[in-house]
RNA sequence: GCCGAGGUAGCUCAGUGGUAGAGCAGCUGAUUCGUAAUCAGCAGGUCGUCGGUUCAAGUCCGAUUCUCGGCUCCA
């Protein structure tokens, strides 16, 4: 029998073997670090019989598989088995990995809480010393259904009883113990293999993700293969604690939020500053040579646009709406108003508000309008998940031929907006759901305009099947952020169901009436959404052009006011934002705190300046190593500012 | 909305039923200083809100609200 390795290498064997066997017959140290082995592309244990040619891979914590296995078996043999033993009445449901870790749902008695970790923790690592071997059986659909109802675990004999055309479940034993699981595996071979973990937080989960079912509490943790990793994996998430934008936000002044408004944030005089420039520059960019028209539309609607729209029938509980609990307000037509939650029903009413030609298409609106949407209260979170917020938002009017080069311009508009930013996006593709509006031959057009587009870009893509949205296929960007974060922001959505449902039409040149295509499409996402983003990318430490403080001159002594004066003077007649520390502290001191303000330019003024009319610059971290001079004239500090001020779109 | 944890000075937090605290920030005064914290004094609180238990509640109980971690939702 020959069994093939990954460097191309045959190796034969008499009769069937294991993995354990491929792997000892390779090397001792292979054989101590081997976790499990893909036979044929399928992971499966180590103790596995081989009865055929195959082509193998062992895996060890070094590879992503193996070290997938390993916070595998620390879920479900360690965790599973610490929380059995140190609470006896528990129920074990599943315990799959996710990201850089595991997590377990369980059914306790009493809640445990984050208090509870190390205790079970401890449990987990006396389990592993115990360097237990774990050993797989197969038992048959009846037997397995009777173990697990005897070991009162209902939500495994749920799994087993919900699992069709299968007749034998693999059941995993763990040696010189109590312990039973199912599960799909494969684990390591002993426990002695684990490698550093850390239980990382608890939380509520539903039993299968459905809210109508009981509650578990969900054990987190985190794994790698060595204590190094984890070590720096831990630093990772407490350098992502630090950029935190709520945290920042409050620190910096940008941004606040109020009991009487939750939802709903507030922006400091700061962070004002920081909305407004994205605001423009996106508008700027958009309006002029950039073919779109702004527009400004309504809060509030009768619900009969609503209706219209189709956002009664399927948004309704996401929207604020009012009249319809109070008979007597006759605020409309229908009695009730809604708050708009997206922007596209407003500009579908603009668009029919007259008769459209062919010559006026692409017709691009654009509009920033103020959105609501009633998330769920458990929901909200800092500037990510708001009730209330702005998109840059557009919607642009095609005929479906014009499709293709529309999404080819906005996925070059994409790259210069995430480049000015030093981000780097992925694009995705969803293509058709299951449940679906519109001929197959229209979708076939459409998603080929979108991966036409994308390719004409040279964009590289992740297909996501079956993930559009009813009315269209569409392109989502994902933006990695300066510690490698993924952030959904921008995205292209094709329509071909609004504007019909609208009735809008537009003359042919032929002379005939047909409907225009919608693109829905937004770069920044939500504003709210992208500025809590810039504050982690840039951990506080805004490029000049959007720093709400560009410069802080600060006066070494009483003697060099007057030259402070004259110099914040000099750069605010610029449009630069300056602000001007005479207080009587010492250098050190004002330094200290405009480095926590994260000033980029420190501009420190004492009588030495004051004689040639220049500045000693203590420049921000980021700015260092760029060649910029210590002590620079006025009029050339001036200038590098303005330099750095200006919007990079 | 659901499960869990929280809410004490502007901020970060301590305070296990018996007189509400610290550091930083603030204010006042002194210091006029050259690249990440000058010194001293003062002031600052309905302990999220409402109700209950108790001789006595920041502390115990109930409700409510907001925040946080997840789940769920995201036409």
């Amino acid at each position: 029998m020959q069994i093939t390795l990954p460097d191309g290498s045959i190796r034969a064997f008499d009769g069937p073997v294991t993995g354990a066997d491929i792997a000892g017959s390779i090397g001792p140290g292979l054989l101590k670090a081997a976790v499990a082995i893909e036979v044929n592309g399928t992971e499966q244990d180590l103790s596995v019989v081989i009865t055929a040619d195959s082509s193998v891979k062992i895996l060890t914590v070094r590879d992503e598989a193996g070290l997938d296995v390993m916070r595998h078996t620390l879920a479900a043999q360690v965790l599973a088995r610490a929380t059995r033993e140190l609470y006896p009445g528990s129920k074990l449901a599943i315990g799959p990995t996710i990201k850089n870790g595991f997590y377990y749902d369980v059914e306790f008695d009493a809640p445990i809480s984050t208090e509870d970790l190390p205790a079970i923790e401890k449990r987990m690592k006396d389990i592993i010393a115990e360097k237990n071997p774990i050993t797989l059986r197969m038992l048959s659909r009846e037997d397995a259904i009777a173990l697990f109802t005897e070991r009162n675990e209902p939500y495994k004999v749920d799994i087993i009883e919900r699992t069709e055309g299968q007749d034998e479940f693999q059941i995993y034993f763990q040696d010189n113990t109590d312990f039973v699981d199912l599960c799909r595996g494969p684990h390591l071979a002993n426990l002695g293999q684990a490698g550093a973990f850390k239980l990382t937080k608890v939380a509520g989960a539903y039993w299968r993700g459905d809210s109508k079912n009981k509650m578990l509490t969900r054990i987190y943790g985190t794994a790698f293969g060595d204590r190094k990793t984890l070590k720096k994996h831990l630093n990772a998430l407490a350098e992502a604690e630090k950029r935190d934008h709520r945290v920042l936000g409050k620190q910096l002044g940008l941004i606040m939020f109020h009991d009487y408004a939750p939802g709903a944030p507030f922006f400091l005089p700061k962070g004002e500053i920081l909305y407004h420039e994205l605001s423009e520059a996106m508008r700027t960019l958009l309006l002029g040579k950039g073919g779109y028209q702004a527009v400004r539309t309504p809060q509030l609607f009768d619900a009969k646009l609503w209706k219209t729209s189709g956002h009664w029938d399927h948004y309704a509980d996401n929207m604020f709406s009012f009249g319809d609990d109070e008979p007597q307000a006759e605020v409309s037509d229908s009695g009730i108003m809604g708050l708009k939650p997206m922007n596209c029903p407003c500009h579908m009413l603009v668009f029919g508000s007259q008769k459209r030609s062919y010559r006026e298409l692409p017709l691009r609106i654009c509009d920033q309008g103020v959105l609501h949407r009633n998330e769920l209260r458990g929901a909200l979170g800092g500037l990510t998940r708001v009730r209330q917020f702005c998109q840059d938002d557009a919607h642009l009017f095609v005929t479906e031929e014009q499709i293709e080069s529309e999404v080819t311009d906005l996925l070059a508009l994409v790259g210069t907006v995430y480049s000015a930013f030093d981000m780097e996006f992925k694009a995705k593709l969803s293509t058709r759901p299951e449940k679906k509006l519109g001929s197959d031959d229209l979708w076939d057009r459409a998603e080929a305009a979108l991966q036409n587009a994308l390719e004409a870009n040279n964009l590289p893509f992740e297909l996501k099947e079956g993930d559009g949205a009813f009315y269209g296929p569409k392109i989502d960007f994902d933006v990695v952020d300066a510690i490698g974060r993924e952030w959904q922001c921008a995205t292209i959505q094709l329509d071909y169901q609004l504007p019909a449902r609208f009735d809008l039409k537009y003359v042919t040149a032929d002379n005939e009436l047909a409907t225009p295509v919608v693109i829905h499409r937004a770069i920044f996402g939500s504003l709210e959404r992208f500025i809590a983003i810039l504050i982690e990318h840039y951990a506080g430490a805004f490029p000049t052009w959007m720093a709400p403080e560009q410069v802080r001159v600060l006066t070494v002594s009483e003697k060099s006011f007057s030259h402070g004066e004259s110099v914040k003077q000099r750069l605010e007649a610029a449009g630069l934002r300056v602000h001007l520390d005479t207080r009587a502290d010492k250098i050190g001191f004002k330094i200290r705190e405009a480095h926590k303000d994260k000033i980029p330019w420190m501009a420190i003024v004492g009588e030495q300046e004051m004689e040639n009319d220049s500045v000693a610059l203590r420049l921000r971290t980021d700015l260092r190593g760029k060649g910029i001079p210590e002590k620079p004239s006025v009029d050339q500090f001036l200038e590098l500012v303005q330099e750095t001020a200006k919007r990079p779109f």
